[in-house]
RNA sequence: UGGUCUAUGGUGUAACUGGCAACACGUCUGGUUUUGGUCCAGAAGAGUCUAGGUUCGAGCCCUAGUAGACCAACCA
């Protein structure tokens, strides 16, 4: 037992702390407590890995509990749903467990504390008790029922739950305290009326426990040693303290709730209701569209198990705000489809290749490895003939000598096949190529051992036999969004980023052993990427999803190779811009929080980073500040700087931003924009 | 105008009870390669929001600022 010691996050530390003090590892037991009103997504998983990691580390049992207090928006579709995304995920829960299990104990609960004069009957409207609820800075009031007998609140509330009332009329609320800071200890709600039928309990109830009122309660039914939930819940915490307080018997387990920071991925949304949203109107095809981040999205997308769970272990756990990006996220599936999926051919857009000098009815069915990645996945065959389709991007008339792909008069092989060498080519009347024509050089067979087959050429290209190759439809994806952050525009919707071209089918062509593949079965399309049978396919059509494209380090390049010019200038403003863009930036994360004097020094630094930049760069910039009030800042001055050393009239869309600026309650940003927009008379 | 929480490279997370800031992703070099993938070797990039204090020594402790998040649903 030679563990490698690994660092803990806090929520490890805070169990081994209470194991220091003399908790019995035996007793320690976590949950995860979905809402069944809608689908599980990536959100989602973080907690679930958490809950379920912790289970899996200290070789304690994790319950599933679903919290079922709303019967008007639960459903049992969703608690199907998610009892498969979790097993999918690979974790195993011990207990099935349902909030609406505990509805019994619950009112008996409620019954002693009414007894005690620690809760009350309240028969005023939600308007009413709101507004006696004070605010942040004012304590509330009491309410005037609040001093009801034990009798007549004993009474009220059996006859609440006997149905005799409608919706609304009456409340339960705990006795604790009006004026207290922390808004939730305002006399919480303990339970409503509603006369909904419940996907578990039917009509059996009609007054139905408030979440305070259930959860805490139900961990300690459950003996749950921690109770995890994500930061939203920190003001909750001192409530579920004084709940407990109420039943809690000094011979069993005290459940503590432990707050963390719930994940944010950059360019997607979380919220169940905006995922809705989506849903109903019809923007993506339901809650298992590809693009989604549900589980069941990402499961037909093609992503792994694995990946995901090696995905939330990497973007760790603290208690601060964070945005991962969702490169972390392709870089796990690409980690993991890497060892495990076939690799196959597939060309995508193509264009017809002829090898002149190859027999016309000749065919040879050639070895192709599986997986280089893995010995064990052995080789399959595939068909080689005269006419071929290749990627059009792997062809060109010429190109520089950075372009190692095929070009006239040079060699590259086909993988698994020959060296070819390209000829000349057809064009229709409008000038695109119709046909490559090419030579082969019959020794270069891979595999074959001749010296021509180890002759080493630059390019290596995929290929498809043309009368063997299989039609079939590609659906290649992009981000749902354009912002890296849509739903944290205060003034705008989150609608109004969705990227228009976030699904693209094309058809394409693939080779003949994928004929028999099953519905999400993964491949890797050489040198394209990681691509999953997608369960629309039927026997005559076959449906592919692109997972993730391969990590490509060329599509960078490849813009420069295109034009030397271009390239030259790029390189220039790289070297000259970035670091001023930058500088920027990070002047934007400090500039607030400097005295008066360091600031007017990094102003200077600003200004002269800024003269470096152009316009078209800034815009980005003040696109994605809307949030942080020092890039904000900096930004419009940086913007001032430009306007003024390159001369440029400020159009709509930059008024519009210093007026913002100038019209915002930080003194700073005002005064900064202030200046600027008396400068352009705006 | 209140309460609570948070602040470490571009991003995310570490740094055991104070001891020369580490890991992953990303970026950039070079090598291997019948995938411009993988793999291998290497580099750049923060001195830990600001100011002050305690200490031989502070990212960790204290004080005061600043910024951000959360809190007034008969939702969870």
């Amino acid at each position: 037992m030679t563990e490698e010691k690994k660092s803990l996050n806090f929520l490890e530390h805070i169990v081994e702390e209470d194991l220091d003090n003399g908790m019995d590892p035996n007793n320690l037991r976590f949950r995860f407590p979905p809402e069944p009103n809608g689908y599980l997504h990536i959100g989602h998983t973080k907690a679930i890995g958490i809950s379920f990691g912790l289970g899996l580390t200290y070789n304690a049992p994790v319950n599933l509990r679903f919290d079922d207090t709303n019967p008007a928006k639960e459903e049992q579709e969703y608690v199907d749903a998610i009892k498969k995304d979790i097993s999918w995920l690979g974790y195993q829960w011990d207990k099935e467990c349902y909030s609406s299990d505990y509805f019994q104990q619950l009112y008996d609960w409620t019954i002693q504390l009414i007894k005690d004069g620690k809760a009350y009957v309240d028969s005023q409207s939600s308007e009413e008790i709101a507004a006696q609820k004070g605010t942040t800075t004012e304590p509330g009031i009491n309410s005037p029922y609040r001093d009801r007998s034990v009798e007549e609140n004993l009474d009220l509330f059996q006859r609440m739950k006997l149905g005799e009332f409608d919706e609304g009329e009456h409340v339960v609320r705990a006795k604790i305290d009006m004026a207290d800071p922390n808004m939730l200890m305002r006399d919480p709600l303990m339970y409503r009326i509603l006369k909904k039928s419940h996907h578990r309990t039917g009509d059996e109830w009609c007054i139905y426990p408030m979440y305070d009122w259930t959860h805490g309660e139900s961990d300690y039914i459950e003996n749950i040693s921690h109770s995890l939930c994500s930061l939203e819940f920190k003001p909750h915490r001192k409530l579920y303290d004084w709940f407990l307080d109420q039943i809690y018997s000094n011979d069993s387990i005290r459940p503590k709730q432990r707050e963390f920071a719930r994940l944010n991925l950059s360019y997607t949304i979380m919220s169940k209701r905006k995922l809705l949203r989506l849903v109903n109107e019809g923007i993506v095809n339901g809650w298992d569209d590809p693009r989604m981040p549900t589980i069941s999205g990402l499961r037909r997308r093609g992503y792994t198990p694995a990946s995901i769970r090696k995905f939330v272990e990497t973007v760790g756990v603290a208690k601060r705000e964070n945005v991962i990006d969702v490169s972390l996220l392709e870089f796990c599936v690409r980690e993991d489809l890497n060892k495990t999926a076939p690799r196959v051919m597939a060309v995508l857009d193509p264009v017809k290749l002829v090898i002149t000098n190859y027999p016309n009815e000749k065919e040879e069915w050639l070895e192709a490895e599986n997986n280089p990645e893995d010995e064990t996945a052995g080789s399959r065959k595939i068909p080689f003939s005269k006419e071929l389709y290749i990627e059009r991007e792997d062809f060109k008339e010429e190109a520089g000598k950075k372009y190692f792909r095929l070009t006239l008069g040079k060699e590259v092989r086909l993988k698994n096949a020959y060296i070819i060498r390209g000829e000349n080519v057809v064009k229709d009347s409008n000038g695109n190529i119709t046909e490559i024509h090419c030579t082969y050089d019959p020794k270069s067979r891979s595999g074959s051992g001749t010296e021509e087959s180890k002759r080493n050429v630059k390019g290596t290209l995929h290929w498809v036999s043309i009368q063997h190759a299989i039609p079939t439809e590609i659906r290649l994806y992009d981000r749902l969004f354009n912002d890296e952050a849509p739903d944290s525009h205060k003034d705008k919707d989150f609608m109004e980023f969705l990227n228009p071209d976030s699904l693209k089918v094309i058809r394409g062509y693939v080779e003949p052993s994928l004929k028999e593949s099953k519905p999400l079965e993964q491949f890797q399309f050489q040198r394209l990427g990681y691509f999953n049978v997608d369960p629309d396919s039927t026997s005559n059509t076959l449906v592919f999803n692109k997972t993730v494209g391969l990590r490509d380090t060329w599509a960078k390049v490849k813009p420069i190779a295109a034009n030397k010019q271009r390239n030259a200038q790029l390189q220039e403003n790289k070297q000259r811009e970035i670091p001023a863009i930058d500088e920027i930036k990070k002047a934007g994360k400090k500039y607030t929080n400097l005295p008066e004097d360091k600031r007017e020094v990094l102003k200077i630094k600003i200004i002269e980073a800024a003269k470096k930049i152009e316009i078209d760069e800034l815009i980005p910039l003040y696109e994605t500040a809307a949030k942080k009030i020092g890039t904000r800042i900096v930004t419009t001055i940086a913007l001032g700087v430009v306007l003024e050393t390159k001369g440029i009239e400020p159009d709509q869309s930059t008024r519009d931003f210093i007026l913002k600026g100038k019209e915002d309650a930080n003194d700073l940003l005002s005064k900064e924009a202030g200046i600027l927009a008396s400068k352009f008379s705006i």
